[in-house]
DNA sequence: CTGGTTTGGTCAGCGTCGTTGACACATTTT
DNA sequence: AAAATGTGTCAACGACGCTGACCAAACCAG
């Protein structure tokens, strides 16, 4: 096993930089291999952790990470409509169909229809969906309380501004609908 | 259940002040409600849109996260042993099994026996295995390069700090095995 | 009014990826 | 020789995505 990249093998067949600074260039770009690789692992972690708690409290109560989804976004936005969610959780009917029925079923939601379109079927929390919801953003929020007093109010902005740029054009509009609600 | 923030109200006051506590008090509240609700949507979009380039690419070969991250952490690792990537990726012997053999019998990944204990089977990539990583580490990188380069340097940090504290224990130890290869 | 579109629901089946439980086998340790 | 360890594997199950097909109610345009 000789032949084998030692480690985080420098990187290989890199463009090397056409012209000036090679040796810089080799250096920026094995810095930044690393501080990718780094990425990469930090976010695998870290939103793994993240969802481990409320994921505990769900598997109590038979449920997934998708009835929290359903939650989170529900009660973030009452009287959203169904076609909207799914916008926002970007999956198909089907898969909604299968965590949000159990959910009225149990009484966590509720659906009314639209009074201006009575095809619509608009979502909301139930008291009881409401509870629930609080308690799984409680969990959520001693971690991220935890995570965010380590790191100092500076690194938050700057883990907003990461995670935003993270985020696709689509995700971004999402956002910009839940951040101010009606509009 | 009176007692419970109406929706995502808005921050009636702001940061008035020093001089009325109790004010003071339920604007911080509801600041780091809002605060804590927008981590929660910033890593659900980010973190899926994060792993959907890579996704893509996977799908296409028949295969599923679950495959990429055995390729990135024995990339980042060679040499590592089943038991010390089922501890670093969380999940049992099976699950993994499902994932390594396949790898194993399609060539991206090869397992050589240990030297020292020859029950131990030493994981690394094959020349097949390193080009797929790298094509999926590709392209992450220029997601997350497009990121880091809207956010800034020191929003980089911002981030890198609070994924870590996001991180439970264990996590950040493997983390620092990873970080630090054979030490 | 009629016909087409939109919103939502549902049945049926499939794939990935996690779980538990039970065994098997080689190797190392005691 | 017996026990513990590292790995592999069979079997079954659950959660949560997907596709395809079809239906009903409501809205909307001609």
């Amino acid at each position: 096993m000789p032949a084998m990249p030692e480690r985080t093998d420098p990187p290989s067949g890199e463009p090397a930089a056409t012209g000036a600074p090679v040796a810089a260039g080799r250096n920026l770009l094995f810095l930044r291999e690393e501080e990718l690789r780094l990425a990469q692992d930090l976010l695998f972690f870290g939103y793994r952790d993240f969802t481990a708690g409320a994921d505990q409290i769900l598997a109590e109560l038979g449920m997934g990470r998708a009835h929290h989804r359903v939650l989170h976004f529900v009660g973030r936005r009452p009287g959203i409509t169904v076609g909207a969610l799914l916008g926002i959780l970007g999956i198909t009917k089907q898969s909604l169909a299968r965590v949000l029925t159990p959910l009225v079923e149990q009484d966590y939601v509720r659906q009314t229809t639209g009074r201006s379109d009575r095809r619509q079927r608009l979502l909301s929390l139930t008291p009881k969906g409401q509870a629930l919801e609080r308690r799984l953003f409680e969990r959520q929020r001693e971690w991220v309380m935890r995570a965010y007093r380590e790191a100092g109010p500076q690194a938050v902005e700057g883990f907003r501004r990461v995670m935003h740029g993270l985020m696709g054009p689509e995700a971004r509009a999402q956002l910009e609908g839940l951040e101010r609600p009606k509009g």
